[in-house]
DNA sequence: TTCTTCATGTAATTAGTTACATGATTGA
DNA sequence: TCAATCATGTAACTAATTACATGAAGAA
């Protein structure tokens, strides 16, 4: 019998709310779940079955017309695994950003090109937060299903609502850095200052207390 | 012949700056390249194969003892089709956070068990800052084989310096919240204040310039 | 000398994606 | 009544991961 994954536990964890169709299912992984754990729209009328093979959730078969469809709810036993794998630890993010990799190799493109880049970037910074601010302004009338859960939801909302402002600024300010390069982006040089801003950020955030991951060498001042 | 994914570009880019041995790829993927498009070794090893039968890289076989080992550099024909990749329309961020994901679910869970994974979302920010770090003060002294593109660096190190930075005042701002929650999360009620706060910074990211992506619901006031 | 870590891959497996198919519903 | 979109899946494919294997170099 197939292991459970991270996925599978992410769909346990929707039945906790309440049954869903797959469609169901499919819908929040497109608008919540998804972005903090995206998955396509395949896996999730998949992983429901192994989740029923595992005994963690019930199907029940409903018809529309001559189609059929399906009811997943969670069963007594999935509530226990769901609780089991939260006290696990799990991994911390894991970011993928094929906009940055092309600013990162940009010495090899134009500058025009590495402008429209993060041109782009802005503009979906620009989406995810209009998407951020609909749902939002939801929660504050109670509306979804969550209305139990406003609690989890508060604090999961930050997160992503701060990390979308964070890449629209990042784009903005790198925009307005790119505009000062020369017209080849091979013989653009760095801002010193830049650098030591973003030095200072990191020694603030790596945190004074003790210093623990501090690399051993350069041991005699900073 | 098999199609060339985004991975094979990252991998192309690297070459782009100098040739490498498949294990100066894999380490580079471990410390720089990776935090952007994490891959697993074996790829960086599997990668420059397709490269090099697309004409985009060349592979010239060394020997070390009764070891061979490969070192690819690019070729013409790869900066080429590296200058074309730059100009195509790259994906935005994806975000997988498996932490935050128990923390959504986290009605199903403990509260020890909620704060205890925010407090491994805390240290992992603080060793990225402080990776961050140590590669910022490289920098500012002009190490690593990367000298000639400090302007690209300058722009991505920031991103990632400010993305720690966020996931841990994150982490630290909500195992304050969580701290206030009753022995029972699924008990635990939301602070409005809160909610009303992420809503504003969610209008502020996304911008008041004709708010196109405006939901065309609620229309008599906000 | 032996053990451990570094270095260099290949093989087996799988999680995930893209593509396809088709019935139901709605609105023009 | 026709087209478009919503709803509900399955099948084929592949990108990526985990596991394995083994030589070289350095430490104990």
């Amino acid at each position: 019998m197939a292991a459970l994954t991270t996925t599978s536990y992410a769909i346990l964890g929707l039945l906790s709310v309440k049954p869903w169709t797959s469609y169901d299912l499919a819908q929040q992984m497109d608008r919540s779940l998804g972005r903090m754990w995206p998955r396509a729209t395949s896996k999730i009328y998949e992983e429901p079955k192994k989740l029923v093979a595992h005994g963690m959730a019930h199907a029940r078969e409903e018809s529309v017309g001559r189609r059929k469809r399906t009811l997943y709810s969670i069963t007594a036993k999935g509530r226990r695994a769901l609780a089991a794998w939260l006290d696990e630890p799990g991994e911390g993010p894991v970011l993928e950003f094929e906009q940055m990799l092309k600013v990162f190799f940009s010495d090899s493109g134009t500058k025009t090109g590495t402008l429209a880049t993060l041109a782009r970037t802005r503009r979906w910074a620009e989406e995810r937060s209009a998407e951020s601010l609909a749902v939002g302004t939801g929660y504050l009338q109670e509306e979804g299903p969550f209305g139990e859960r406003l609690a989890q939801l508060e604090l999961t909302s930050r997160f992503l609502t701060d990390f979308y402002a964070l890449v629209g600024d990042w784009a903005t300010w790198a925009t307005e850095v790119v505009d000062r390069w020369p017209r080849d982006p091979a013989t653009a040089v760095a801002d010193p200052a830049n650098i030591r801003e973003t030095v200072r950020r990191a020694r603030q955030a790596a945190g004074g207390s003790g210093s623990p991951n501090r690399i051993h060498g350069t041991p005699g001042g900073d």
